[in-house]
Parts: structure tokens; sequence; C-alpha cells
DNA sequence: TATAATTGTTAGACATGTCTAATAATTATG
DNA sequence: CATAATTATTAGACATGTCTAACAATTATA
């Protein structure tokens, strides 16, 4: 039952590489140096560069000139990121009606940093908030209503709840 | 109408700095290097590093052997990260329900890559939820049903409310 | 198919931020 | 108050990841 090879933790650096090369190579397609240096804002050599770390982690097959792949252990990393980024992307968009692009930039930034169990209950907080009509398709209507007006709407005033100036 | 000097966008380390040396001198006492060092998981010599970076910004004061003070500007950059900071926390904490030393934790990454923003929306979601007794303070407890059971709690099932697709 | 355009790589500089080892200043205490 | 213990600084190594400039391979095209 011993673990093949814990699995080292990749940088932020490294996991947006890998995502990268998995969002590009999706559909087979090939996956060229010049895309990824493209998708990440980064030169080119800093591609090659970051492909010979991967390499030597068996994370990514890369030969000279030539293709680039995931391997099955880089595949699943990049996995993992991904659907980091898309519970966080749509936790920014659905839930706090975040525009699409900022909800990205935000999804690419914290899928690096943030805790698998913070990361579980997010997912988690959004499937309920789309899946519950109290808690969920009529909370975001509710919470549309406080961000534009600044006070609570009439539904949640029926008790005399406090509201809390602490902090501002 | 000129903005004397656009603030200097701070590295996630240089804002964990000045963060550690707002929280520690909180309350007008002195603060150390150790203390810092202890504080931020680093050893002295970093410290020392950071400072002179930071005095050459002007957001610290602080001399040879001597004291170590927030400038002004210094001390609104922390405060700014530490505003950052406790409405993260408090999101994970009080909106997720998670504990509070993986709730700081994720905080102190978040506060360093989150949008401006995402931050105020972020900060208002929690208010909305910690003031709104249907959305607010019954949410929680729904929510919590969810996440134990897995399914939703009977509340949630009486209409057939359709589901939001917008910008999937 | 020879040459031009494009794409990729290497080498090495640079920035950031960490560390260890050595040294210096400060503070506590015998 | 002299010396020991503690705290702080300097110097310099190292890791990561970026860049530019120069060169090499590949691909397109005249």
């Amino acid at each position: 039952m011993v673990k093949q090879e814990a699995q080292r933790k990749q940088t932020a650096s490294m996991e947006d590489y890998l995502e990268a090369i998995a969002n590009l190579g999706g559909g087979r397609k090939v996956v060229r140096v010049k895309q990824i240096s493209e998708m990440l804002g980064v030169k080119m050599p800093s591609v090659t560069s970051a492909l010979k770390k991967l390499s030597e982690q068996e994370l990514v097959e890369h030969e000279r000139y030539g293709h680039i792949k995931l391997t099955p252990q880089g595949d699943k990393v990049a996995g993992d990121v991904i659907r980091r980024h898309r519970a966080l992307a749509r936790f920014f968009a659905q839930a706090l009606g975040i525009d699409q692009q900022t909800a990205k930039e935000d999804a690419c930034k914290i899928e690096h940093v943030i805790s698998p169990l913070s990361m579980e209950r997010l997912a988690k907080f959004v499937e309920f908030i789309e899946a519950c009509p109290l808690g969920g398709a009529n909370f975001p209507s509710r919470y549309e209503y406080y961000l534009e007006h600044g006070e609570l709407p009439r539904e949640c005033l029926g008790r005399s709840v406090k509201k809390r100036k602490s902090e501002r």
C-alpha cells in the first residue's frame, strides 16, 4: 500500500503551465510553445525552461522542437487545477455576480493557494446555491437587491435583526 | 488633483511584513525583528532585508538595531491588507463553516491575490449573509444540512424554481 | 528546393526572497 | 560593570522564474 511517489507539490507557475497545456491540448490538438507562451503572457524561453523542469518530474513529455504532451501524472495534476479553477470561477460569477473576465482572473490566482478543505466547501456552496430555491435561486436576487440598495429587501426584515456595523 | 505618488503595488511577501508589523504594533508596543520573524515563519535576516526594502519605499521607519514603525503610508497599506484578511476569514469561517485556523490560512494567501471587485463583493456577501434572516441567518443551517446529508433540506424542495443558467 | 519567415532553444543576466555563517550591537546578570 | 546571552545585521549562497540576445531548427513560399 505504499504510495508510488507522493506527487511533489507544484508551484503556482508550474501549475499554470500544466493547466495551459491541458487546455490547449484538449482535443488532442498539437500544443506549441508559442501558444503556451501567449496564453500565459510569458516569452518563449520561459516556456522552454518550464517544460524542461516538468519533464524532469515526469509530468510532461517534450522532445526538442517536437511534441508537447502531458503524462498521465501531469494530466492528473492539471485536471485538479482545472477543477479548482472552474469551481472558483463559478463561485465568483454565479454566487457573487462578478463578470466572467474578473471571475476567471481571480480563479487563476486563487486556484494555486486555496486549501483543499475550503475548495471543497466552496464547490459545495456553489452547488447548494444553484440547487436550493430558498437559499439558492432566490438568494442571488435578494443579494443583488442588497448590493444595489445597500439595505436588506423586505423579506429579510420580518424580524428585527440588527445590522452589524462592526469593522467598517 | 495629481495623485502624489501612485502607491507601488506590493508583493505578497512585503504585504505580509507590513501586516505583521501592524498586528504586532497594534497597541504601540515595541516591534522586534524577532517577533516578525516568528510570526511569519522566516529567519531574522529575511526580516532585516525586508525592512530595508520597505524603508526605501517609505512604508516603514527602521533604524539599525532600533525601532520599527509603519509610516502613515505603510499603515494605510497594512490596513488594507488586514481588512481583506478579516473579510476573507469571516467568509470562510462564517459562510462556509470552516475552522478558524484554516480560514485564517486561506485568508492569508488569498488576501494578496484577490481583485478589488471580488473582495468588495465578498465582503458585502458576508454582511448580507450575517444580516438577512432568510438568505442569511437561516442560510447557514440549510447549507449545513446540505453539507451533512448531501441533499437539499425540505424547505428548498417546495416550489420548482428554475435554476439560473446564465453565463456558463 | 533554396531562401525567408517563423518557431524553438541556449546562454546568461536579473529580480525577488529565502537561507546559513559570521559578526556586531544590545540587554541581562553574576 | 564585565561578561554572557540574546537579538540584529551583513555578506554571500541558492532557488525560482522571468527576460533579452544570439543561434538553431522547422515550415512555408517564391
